[in-house]
DNA sequence: TAGGCCTTGGGAATAATTCCCTTTCACGTG
DNA sequence: CACGTGAAAGGGAATTATTCCCAAGGCCTA
């Protein structure tokens, strides 16, 4: 019986998962959590075998929790399902230590083998056949966002979402000086010289989504 | 028995939905589809009684869906589950005619709920109870859009388009100075404080798609 | 342990931005 | 017609925001 954690923050989505993971009857789907706190929580209670991390919401804060996730436990199984087949996002939860990636265009069985490959230790990872291809300045773009670091990430993400200098410095306790070079350092690293087009780059590769405000 | 159809472009997440709409024994889904033009298909061979459809994605193509079936049956119970709650989404839902809109973060018992509602008849108004007053603050949104000039509009669009001040004067034949000036008051009229939130106005309001970048 | 990179911020210099104000022009109205 | 109104353009000075360069602490790794 393979024990899975379930983390997506929008309840729905996370019933309906469960119910789909429930139709394979090696699978048990021991708890679930809707934020990146109690996902923790819960993968520390629980010790589940794998952990499904729903990354629809491309925010920085699951890519967190995938982090503090494999801090406490090196050998944790962590699969990623996210809504865009964004190379990016791919490549960040690699990079972060995610033993798979599955997006939601994939057919459901492939996720449930997904699980069970996870579980036994094979790197999932769908063909990257059905990635649509790149163009190379799209490429650059991506690895320039990749270039990034978390923190970076972070900032860019708020900025991008609209928040004012002083909004970012308290979010991110951090003063106000840091932020400035920080976000100078970032549209260095992006080769972006408005705010507007690190909005623009930030919707592009799915950093953020134009859904996300109001 | 409520014949239900299910569009969403993720296999995944519909094959979620599914098994969760079935936990109703007063629900069937009777078909399910992937995109648009198979939906629009569906619609007309199945004649459903209450037809769910995801707008997790932005794009205009499920509105335009949502349009078609109208056009083809006005009466037709439309029921839009949304990944975020989106003003504009509720704005535009409610605008083509859906009978409901479910966000994801409603709890799942909801979502049936709803169906119900919809297929009784009920539904205009008790999911959509939030609708009514988010397309006011909508509609301010677009009174101060409205408010601005000719040539703030035009300010407000290179602007959001991600131009610097210096190419903004040049395109417009403006000194800087002015340019600067007159950003500041599109900020006031539209009660926005930072360039990236102009950006995200812009896009609400399709002054500028994120189509038009790159 | 040294080198490297991330993170955080200080200090001074500089550029960007605001605030207030003036001019010109066009338009509608008593 | 003279008048008020409001858009449009921008000057000057004050003020802030932003950059540039730099330094220290922490952490990892060869």
């Amino acid at each position: 019986m393979i024990r899975v954690l379930l983390v997506d923050d929008h309840p729905v989505v996370r019933a309906g998962y469960k119910r789909l993971l429930e139709t394979d009857a090696s699978i048990q789907v021991v708890a679930e959590a809707n934020d990146a706190d109690s996902a923790y929580l819960a993968f520390v209670v629980y010790q589940p075998d794998v952990t499904v991390l729903d990354l629809s919401m491309p925010g920085v804060s699951g890519l967190g929790l995938l982090q503090k996730i494999l801090m406490r436990d090196p050998q944790a199984k962590v699969l990623i399902c996210s809504m865009y087949d964004s190379p990016l996002i791919k490549h960040k939860a690699r990079e972060a230590g995610a033993k798979a990636f599955v997006s939601k265009n994939v057919a459901p069985e492939t996720l449930l083998l997904s699980i069970r490959a996870v579980y036994l230790g094979e790197a999932a990872e769908e063909p990257a056949s059905n990635l649509p291809e790149v163009s190379a300045e799209f490429q650059e773009e991506l690895d320039r966002i990749a270039s990034l670091t978390l923190r970076e990430l972070e900032l860019f993400r708020l900025l991008a979402l609209g928040k004012t200098i002083s909004f970012c410095a308290k979010a991110m306790n951090l003063n106000e000086k840091t932020v400035y070079n920080r976000q100078t350092k970032i549209r260095e690293k992006l080769q972006v010289d408005t705010l507007a087009g690190l909005v623009h780059l930030a919707q592009r590769h799915h950093i953020i989504d134009a859904n996300m405000l109001i």
